[in-house]
DNA sequence: CAGATGTAGTTGAATCTTCAATCTCATGGT
DNA sequence: ACCATGAGATTGAAGATTCAACTACATCTG
């Protein structure tokens, strides 16, 4: 017989703020970089999770796991990519099942194109208005949802 | 020559983390809803909108603005749920332009028959895991991203 | 090494979201 | 009253995401 443990009035309030908070700013980031660069923001995290890896490679599982990616959205969206110009798919040598994605100059360039607009976004929207004691919350609020989430 | 304000080491890490913890959230959520009740998450916020309305009753507008929905993704989402006879439209008689969305018995039952599963997993993904404390800051935090885009 | 099971990745169909175009009605200025 | 402009809402097409198969290869067990 479990009792629904509903939420109190303020959590209500806290729930809401939340979603329209993120709701803000994931619909703000993502039309800036499909008006800059034609990228969904997805697109754009794939992106620089590859600029940042060695050889500007990961293999398919690795990336979709960093970018939290479901395997098939994330086969779809390097398709897009690599028909984009920015991706190429190499083969494994030593595990014939899987795929590299290899960040291409163009789609570096892409990237190096569009940060410093997203960066400016980003910090205007965030972490302008929050203050040097919130920016640190927010991190630890956030760790704690994530590690809660690792069971 | 606006030089371009780069995120910090510390800044990026709480970045992504953020990333991490709304996608993680969103995407759980989302399932949820979809496997309990073959609804988007999105379209349970409007279905909640909706019952707390007088009379259940909204404008499209009013509702689109509320649940920060597109005009045009409230349009499509509203004949979804139309369809399945959650939602009814009903036409405005002091503006002939407008039209009213009215939550149906049907949709009320839906409702009533997610929530406590949906509000279950808010607590254990989110407050459950945070301080009391913690609750309050990413109160503050949310309402400060939301005042300082009404720009 | 044979068979079962598991992992890497892709595909297609169905659904959702966005954008731009469109339609209808309301309003303000002349 | 007329016209321009703007607001409320819908539509269709293009692209994105999910889910459920599905292919192909790897690994484990006996």
């Amino acid at each position: 017989m479990d009792e629904v443990r509903w939420l109190t009035g303020p959590e209500q309030e806290v729930w809401r703020r939340y979603l329209a908070a993120t709701r803000l700013l994931e619909t703000e980031i993502d039309r800036q970089l499909q008006r800059d660069a034609g990228l969904p923001a997805t697109y754009f995290e794939i992106l620089v999770a590859l600029s940042e890896a060695p050889d500007r490679t990961m293999r398919m599982s690795e990336l979709a796991e960093f970018a939290r990616f479901s395997r098939s959205r994330l086969s779809h969206a390097v398709a897009r990519m690599e028909s984009a110009g920015w991706v190429v798919r190499t083969e494994c040598p030593s595990d014939k099942r899987g795929a590299f994605a290899v960040l291409t100059e163009a789609g570096f360039a892409v990237l190096s194109g569009v940060a410093p607009g997203h960066v400016e976004l980003v910090r205007s929207m965030l972490f302008d208005v929050l203050t040097p004691e919130q920016v640190d919350q927010l991190g630890e609020i956030c760790s704690a949802i994530n590690e809660a989430a690792k069971n």
